[in-house]
RNA sequence: GGUACUUUGGCCGAGUGGCUAGGCGCCGGUCUGCAAAACCGUUUACGGCGGUUCGAAUCCGCCAAGUACCUCCA
């Protein structure tokens, strides 16, 4: 395959070319969303990043399987000694079934990434579908003589396993370190070391969501739902990794002391992580209280909110900066990035219209490449998009007669701009054209050409009426030099 | 306290040694019966202080400010 695909590696901290374990075939393995709450901003960044690392692949003519969990159950809320975990709290407090919950979420989850233009992955596991690959995993890390078993839990023996592999090498800690600072939690009388965490967890009494092993009744520890599926959907070995940057530690960290100990060999040759993005400097987060949903933002229903932002403006937003930066949230932001997106694909309409001349003024060679170059070099999306607005000066200079383009040449600048408009980063025009929405195109344009008939009547009365009702109704006029052109 | 990282023009945001993205906004212009929109043009920045170099936003050192992770978090 010819290309020269590179990818931030955390692992080395350093871009690597990208070189897939099977030739022609790609395995990536990204953490999704826990499914207890509506999905806010910061869930649409790693979505979309590695949707957008899924589609270059697909474009670089790899088959991919993409993987995508759904986490329904396992995570401990901090305050829970019982290990009650976050699904079946909110479960009950709401009295609804676990798993009604899960769906609930579930849907809205999809329902939003569908809206986002991010494809659906290849295979997207329920981690509670999954409890015997879990219960599997654990038991090979057992075997392996990195676990112990107390009082009917299972923890992972960091101390034994840093004596042999290396533990902490994707977020440089180490053990000894980590030993000294981490701080006190309660329910931690079970473990032997702080820093030992839980592959399998004993559940109390109360706790609804709850599972048969040969250890305990009970549910699987944070982190090994990743690993048991990751492994059994991409094998021993895969490619790629993701998720975002807060994740990096513990989840990861315990993500590939698992698939070591159980497997006798790091499953994940590159890891990729998605920055956060943030409000005000700080990050949002769930924790934090300051994150804005997204339905919030398709509804403008936010006092942070100065209007409502389509879904698309949200996509362009986020692949204005690169993944591994912070990007700042703010609704003055969101609207330059609305206007910008808006000039783009008003130019990429205005690209299909365009009439080729004899020859080209405007130099559209080396678009392709350029785009390419900024693709493989970590995903650069802000440098696509900088050299899509170059061209679309060259665009609307021809348009405005100012310059010519031939008709090879046109061809190609379609070609480029469909690719990587549409293809590449997912952009889309957010009206759908439609079979109805034509009618009513037409009965619009009917209107605005008897205001035109009224213009050259110079029946100002009449064409101002039309244009100012129209406006009043949420319509954008343009006048143009032959005619006019509106929008909604 | 430990670890990782950030600091770019009015705002957002690329850029890792010379060729000094891009968007939004501002301002000027074109078009127009008026207006709006659109389009064209303009707008030169890299936290501070040293150092390396012919040359640094880009490398090194110190200082300052800020963020993330170390507990669930995308």
């Amino acid at each position: 395959m010819e290309h020269n695909l590179y990818i931030y590696n955390t692992l080395s901290r350093r871009k690597e070319q990208f070189i897939p374990i099977h030739e022609n075939k790609v395995g990536m393995y990204v953490c999704g969303p826990t499914v207890y709450g509506d999905a806010h901003l910061g869930h649409a960044r790693p979505a979309i990043t590695f949707d957008i690392l899924f589609r270059y692949l697909k474009h670089l003519g790899y088959k991919v399987r993409y993987v995508r969990n759904i986490t329904d159950v396992g995570h401990l809320e901090n305050d829970a000694d019982s290990g009650e975990d976050k699904i079946a709290k909110k479960a009950r407090l709401d009295e609804l079934e676990p798993m009604e919950v899960v769906q609930y979420y579930t849907n809205r989850y999809h329902k939003a990434m569908e809206v986002l233009n991010v494809l659906p992955p290849s295979i997207e596991p329920h981690a509670s579908g999954h409890i015997m690959e879990q219960i599997d995993f654990t038991r090979k890390i057992l075997d392996a003589g990195f676990a112990y078993e107390s009082e009917g839990s299972i923890y992972f023996d960091v101390e034994k396993y840093n004596k042999k592999y290396q533990y902490g090498k994707l977020s440089g800690r180490n053990v000894e370190d980590m030993l000294e600072t981490t701080r006190e939690l309660d329910g931690q009388g079970e473990k032997r070391r702080s820093v030992d965490f839980a592959l399998w967890k004993k559940a109390a009494p109360e706790h609804i969501m709850r599972w048969k092993s040969p250890w305990s009744e009970g549910f699987p520890g944070w982190h090994i739902e990743c690993s048991a599926m990751g492994t059994k959907y991409l094998g021993a070995e895969f490619d790629i990794h993701g998720g975002g940057m807060d994740l990096m530690f513990p989840h990861h960290e315990c993500e590939i002391a698992q698939s070591t100990a159980a497997l006798g060999k790091e499953s994940v040759h590159y890891w990729m992580h998605n920055n956060m993005i943030t409000i005000g400097g700080q990050k949002m987060g769930k924790s934090l209280g300051n994150f804005i949903t997204l339905e919030q933002f398709f509804c403008g229903n936010h006092k942070l909110l100065s209007k409502p932002f389509s879904p698309m403006t949200i996509r362009f937003f986020i692949l204005q900066a690169h993944y591994r930066s912070t990007v700042d949230f703010s609704s003055a932001a969101l609207e330059a990035s609305e206007r910008g997106l808006s000039r783009l694909m008003e130019g990429y309409s205005r690209l299909q219209k365009l009439t080729a001349s004899s020859n080209s003024s405007v130099d559209t060679t080396g678009l392709r490449t350029k785009c390419e170059e900024a693709m493989c070099d970590d995903l650069n999306t802000p440098i696509v998009i900088s050299y899509l607005f170059e061209a679309l000066h060259g665009i609307n200079l021809i348009h405005d007669g100012k310059d010519t383009i031939s008709a090879s040449d046109l061809e190609e600048l379609k070609s480029v701009f469909t690719l990587f408009v549409e293809d590449i980063l997912g952009l889309k025009p957010d009206n759908q054209a439609s079979f109805e929405i034509e009618a009513y195109k037409h009965a619009i344009d009917l209107l605005l050409n008897m205001r035109l008939e009224a213009k050259q009547n110079k029946d100002w009365a009449t064409s101002d009426k039309i244009r100012n009702e129209l406006i009043a109704l949420g319509f954008e006029i343009k006048d143009t030099k032959d005619g006019f052109e509106w929008k909604i």
